[in-house]
Parts: C-alpha cells; sequence; structure tokens
DNA sequence: TATTGTTATACTCTATAACTATA
DNA sequence: TATAGTTATAGAGTATAACAATA
C-alpha cells in the first residue's frame, strides 16, 4: 500500500471518528435537556413517556410482551413501568380475551389525556431544540440519516 | 393566522419530531454497539474507555477537579472509576506538586499501552458503523451538525 | 414443553450531601 | 470560608434467572 493511500485511510478514519463524537454530543445533549424537562414539568421519565406513546398508538392496548419487544427493554422493565403507571391511574391491566396467560395494557382516559398534553408540549421542545436547522437543512438530514440506518440495520452486532 | 401557515407549521413540527426520533435510533444503535463491543472484546465501559482518553491526552496527568468537568460528572463519580482503574493498573494517583489537597491521575505505561490499543480498535468500529456514508456525506453531516451545536450551545436549559 | 408475566436480584451510571484535609 | 477529594446513599435504567400459570 502507497504512503497516499495509508494516509488517506487515516484521515478518513479521524473523520469517522470526529463526526461520531460531534453525533453523539449533539444527541446526548438534547436527550438531557428532554429527560430534565420531562422529570421538572410532568414527573416522568422518558422510558414512561416511551411506553405511553406506544400505548396511546394502538387502540385495543397492547400485551406485556408486545411492549417489551416495542420498547426493547425486557420484561421485568416492563411489569415495573407498568406499576408504577397503574398505581397513577394512567393505565390498567385487563384480561386478555383469548389467552389467558397474557395481559392487555390499555391507557387509562386520563393517561391518554395526560399523554396527548405531554406530547404536545414534548414537540414543541423538539422543534425548539432542533431550531439550529431550516426545514430544507431537516429534510437533508432526515434522508442522509435514513441511509446510515439502512446501514446499521445490516450491521450484525459482534458475536461473544 | 392562516390556514396555510398553521398547515405549514404543524408539518415542519412533525417533520423535527421524525427527525429526532431517527437521530435518535441512529446514535443510540452505535452507542450501544460500541458498548457492548467494549464490554466484550476489552471487559471495559465507555465511562472508563472516556477517562482513559482524557488522561492519554494529558502528558502530566489531571486532578480529579479535572477529569469532574471534562467527562462532566460529579466527583463522587470520578473516585469510583479512578478507584477501578487503579485496582487494575491502568491508572495511578500522584501527589500534586503544588496543591496537598490535589491529587494527580496518571495512566501507568500499561495504561497508555492498553488504551492505545482500545482506542484503534475503537476508532475502526466507527468507521465501520458510519460507512453508511462516503466521505463527502460524512463531511456534509460534520458540518451541519456543527450548526445544531451551536444552537443548542445557546439553547438554555429551561430553570426550574 | 414453550410462552406470558412477575418477582428477586444485581450491575452500571448518575446525583446529592456529609465529611476530612487543606488552602 | 472555600475548595479538593472521599464516602455513603439513593434512584434511574437495565439485564438475568427462577418461578407460577397457562397454552
Amino acid at each position: 500500500m502507497s504512503a497516499d493511500i495509508e494516509s488517506r485511510v487515516t484521515a478518513d478514519d479521524h473523520q469517522a471518528l470526529k463526526l461520531w463524537l460531534r453525533l453523539l454530543a449533539c444527541t446526548t445533549r438534547i436527550e438531557d435537556q428532554i429527560r430534565d424537562r420531562l422529570r421538572r414539568e410532568f414527573g416522568t421519565t422518558l422510558p414512561r413517556f416511551d411506553m405511553m406513546a406506544q400505548l396511546d398508538r394502538s387502540q385495543d392496548g397492547l400485551t406485556m410482551r408486545e411492549l417489551s419487544e416495542r420498547l426493547m427493554v425486557t420484561g421485568g422493565n416492563v411489569t415495573g413501568i407498568t406499576d408504577q403507571l397503574e398505581a397513577e391511574g394512567l393505565v390498567e391491566r385487563q384480561a386478555h380475551p383469548s389467552d389467558r396467560r397474557s395481559i392487555n395494557v390499555l391507557l387509562t382516559p386520563a393517561g391518554r389525556r395526560a399523554f396527548r398534553k405531554m406530547a404536545a408540549t414534548h414537540e414543541q421542545w423538539v422543534v425548539e431544540l432542533l431550531a439550529g436547522w431550516n426545514a430544507k437543512e431537516k429534510t437533508q438530514v432526515y434522508e442522509q440519516l435514513a441511509q446510515l440506518k439502512t446501514h446499521l440495520m445490516n450491521t450484525k452486532s459482534k458475536e461473544s
């Protein structure tokens, strides 16, 4: 390998690393802001907000198993979050019509109202935090991220 | 406000939210991969790796206070991570030359060797994970993120 | 036997606050 | 008094594994 090619490879490597560190810094900053605001303004957390978002999309509720898959956390965690939300009257557990092992979790009317209100505010936070980009730039980055996402979904996790 | 403007605003809001969710998905995926690989291939964690990266850059070591600022975590956490790395012989605590309250933390020669090896592998992971973008695209996103970062640094945290 | 959900437990990462030694 | 560092504690957030009920 010639020195030229090698140096180009090295330059490209550092480019990727610098890009990653900047990407991580921006995302972490936004996520921390959202966590902090959810806690202070609504007394909730991101996992709880995410579970309510999943339930809001589904009219008939979701089983613990479905929630576990969609939130990408293990079953024990779903039980814990559901317990908290149920204690506050935001969700309820119902018997599953056809499988007595399963449990259907649904938003209560109060839970749906509370979520809709939080979601609107949350969306305004995101608009504000991403206001460093105009509409055209947002579209560009959105499409560039689509490419990256495709690549990442095809990138196997390293086996142990 | 006319219906047109309002609908444009709404469209833009959803654009920001969709962009944020995609940005978060990509970043989380990469970060999880890196955490997982650090754990499996080097038996270490991201905070430990980050501390060693800071120490590798500084020839004369850093005080606990400096580490706390650079890693953006509180002092108690720095003590804990330092304890772990010291127990494995990767860093050492030394008396500060001019302030007896302070402690200087330095990489040991073994720690520096271990870090350099990990860092090279880590950089290859990042190159691989970001391979969904070519060099030109990486440069574009890098510069777009610079803009966002500037905006985020000027965005005050919400007061309580 | 396999699956659903719960419980118990543990580990990482973080913060706050009380404490000591020193400035 | 103020600062550097340590210790103790707590709370998210996550995982694994043993378990009971049901399929």
